[in-house]
DNA sequence: GTAACTAGTTTCCACTGGGTAACTAGTTAC
DNA sequence: GTAACTAGTTACCCAGTGGAAACTAGTTAC
């Protein structure tokens, strides 16, 4: 990644990074991908592999993601009511920024591990 | 990416995207690397990029990132004094991350330009 | 003196992301 | 009847995110 001279370049991925950011910000629509990653869920079960979120967060966040079209909601009128979730095209297309985003995850958590995290020192140069 | 069956690919996978959230979320994090990715600026310099960002979140942000050590910090007692932000390796390291949420966004964007945002119907099966 | 440049800090305030807990509603099993 | 399963909803509360505006502080130029 050149530091180009691109002021417009650099403008347009701005804008390119914060409307995917829109969608994919907070601390639980990427968790939920990830879940719907490993096939479709019921309420219940993607509650289950996360297990720290709220009823209410879940159903929210589920709401967002459904109206950007990243999950679809399918409703089975079994004994007792199921719903199902899954993964449309375009929340599949989040696959190689996932698998990135899994990457450096770990490697983030190797480069930290052991070392403090303090500010370091402030270099002066005259 | 198959939904194999393995839970604990999927709880390490969860953990994954959460220590890496941590570090990036928020409304300014990534839009600041961006910005740090056209090469090292000044604090009125990445201000002037991101022209909606206040000096307050500015200041408070790139001090997390620098306790991350995504960023570094180099004051230059110079005439006015002046302060360049730059990325470091670790930093570097997200520009696979960084390149494919841009692709990603623009992808979104093409894909929603046009198209009315709705819930879609429920679709019930007996 | 005043203005302008640098890089922030401080205060005050609003919004909302997110947590907790209790509650709804329909069906099955006992 | 009660309990348990499904999938949520609702109400209340708090801390943190973020915005606006004013202010600090050191130096240079006029």
């Amino acid at each position: 990644m050149e530091p180009t001279n691109g002021k417009e370049a650099c403008q347009a991925k701005l804008r390119a990074s914060r409307d995917a950011l829109e969608v994919i910000q907070g601390k639980w629509r990427i968790p939920i991908i990830v879940s719907l990653t490993y096939g479709n869920k019921r309420f219940g079960e993607i509650k289950k592999d996360i297990d720290d979120i709220s009823p209410k967060m879940l159903s929210q966040e589920l709401k967002e993601l459904e109206m950007n079209k990243l999950i679809s909601r399918t409703l089975y009128d079994s004994m007792p009511v199921t719903v199902e979730y899954a993964l449309t095209p375009l929340g599949k297309s989040l696959n190689n920024l996932l698998q990135e985003l899994l990457e450096w995850g770990i490697h983030f958590r190797s480069e930290m591990t052991g070392k403090e995290k303090k500010i370091a020192e402030v270099v002066v140069q005259h």
